[in-house]
DNA sequence: GATTCGTGGAA
DNA sequence: TTTCCAAGAAT
């Protein structure tokens, strides 16, 4: 068992779990895309950026797609931001695409294109943590550095049926520490790699497949019986809920309103149709038999004034414009998006907007595809193309 | 140290 | 429908 706190782990049989996992990876390893041979340090820096939080099958088309646009380093830092959100769109957490491209940058000008070799540099650099730099060093260069991911803690949390929450402080100082004394001394890539794949494969987050797990011999959690009670976890709060209200507006020669995201939050730098959160009273959400009509007007009125805030635009947004609902769900809250279609009758009025962080343009319908969107916005606009090839349905 | 940051798949 | 959670990092 891991951890009573003080107590050492110099008890654990790391000779033979290391050597059980290596020996059921030369028969078990996947074929992924960033495993060929030899190893290019910048494969294996965007593979394990893309990975972070997302899973294998989301990430393969999205890294093939990324290298024949960025084939190397340098083409990445020299390309504008607006490019490098575009091949990340859809892929979630646009944070990572940012820092990337600002340590692709970094690199260049500071090794002269040459990726760092040892965990402390790899530090440095913006988007890379603990996890991504053993994993980089490891992998890239053959480093004896240790990992830590979701697989990682779950197998480890198993083997060893730690019985606290595996993401409190005490666990992950616990479980970096025994992932440190297992790595092999000359073969931390492969042994990392293995560690990754049991999770993948094999000891899984539900119905684990304890039948063909090569360290079942020594799993304390199997032992007792229970393997998928572990890893512990804390309960989570359920989500928030938020109602915002979307304007998809359209000019008389058919160009469409759009609205960048400010750079540094949620979704940052992404562009999307405008609009903002509304409140909705306690009389029941639009859709509802009770609150339709009065919410729907209330919502009108809110948007109207945010357009005109954040677009300077002076249209008036009326309870009957509003013809379909977007749900969307993130991390830590859900959404509604509320759609209202106007069409104007003049061409592109000057928009303005009021706070200069802001971008708003005016868009050809065949150029909404070369800007980066969000996916709930990608939704509004299947709405909108449904909504306006059949103009008397009531989404 | 608790929050913030996306999305899609699976049960 | 709801919940979980996946090769985490930054603040």
């Amino acid at each position: 068992m891991l951890v009573p706190p003080g107590a050492t782990l110099a008890d654990f049989p790391i000779a033979a779990f290391q050597s059980a996992l290596l020996h059921w990876f030369k028969d078990n390893k996947r074929a992924l895309p960033w495993r060929e041979e030899p190893r290019a340090p910048y494969h294996v820096w965007l593979a394990e950026t893309m990975l972070q939080q997302t899973q294998v099958g989301t990430v393969i088309p999205y890294y093939e797609r990324w290298l024949q646009r960025f084939p190397t380093l340098e083409s990445l830092a020299d390309a504008p931001l607006d490019d490098v959100l575009k091949q990340w769109e859809g892929l979630g957490y646009y944070s990572r695409a940012r820092n990337f491209h600002q340590a692709a940058q970094y690199v260049v000008r500071e090794y002269a294109g040459d990726i760092p070799d040892t965990v402390d540099q790899l530090l440095k650099l913006p988007g890379i943590g603990r996890y991504t730099a053993g994993a980089i060093a490891s992998l890239a260069f053959k480093v004896d550095a240790p990992i830590l991911d979701g697989n990682v803690s779950r197998v480890l949390s198993r083997v060893t049926a730690l019985a606290q929450d595996f993401r409190s402080p005490a666990s992950v100082v616990a479980l970096w520490d025994l992932s440190a004394r297992l790595v092999p001394s000359g073969h931390a890539g492969e042994f990392n790699e293995a560690l990754m794949d049991l999770g993948a494969t094999v000891c899984t987050p539900k119905a684990p497949n304890c039948a063909v797990c090569p360290l079942v011999s020594l799993c304390i959690a199997y032992a007792k019986g229970a393997p998928e009670s572990y890893p512990v976890r804390a309960r989570k709060a359920k989500t928030p809920h938020r109602d915002i209200a979307t304007a998809f507006i359209r000019d008389a020669t058919g160009c469409v309103l759009m609205a960048q995201r400010p750079v540094n939050g949620l979704l940052g730098g992404l562009w999307e149709f405008p609009g903002g959160e509304v409140a909705l009273d306690a009389m029941g959400a639009p859709g509802t038999p009770s609150g339709a009509i009065s919410q729907y007007a209330d919502m009108a009125a809110q948007l109207t004034k945010i357009i005109r805030a954040t677009t300077g635009l002076q249209l008036q947004i009326s309870s009957d414009d509003f013809r379909g609902q977007v749900k969307h769900a993130f991390t830590h809250f859900r959404i509604t998006r509320h759609v209202a279609i106007v069409s104007l009758t003049e061409p592109m009025p000057r928009v303005t907007p009021s706070d200069a962080n802001i971008n708003v343009k005016w868009v050809k319908p065949e150029e909404i595809g070369d800007l980066a969107l969000t996916r709930s916005d990608q939704k509004i606009l299947d709405l909108a193309r449904a909504a306006l090839d059949h103009p008397d349905c009531l989404l």
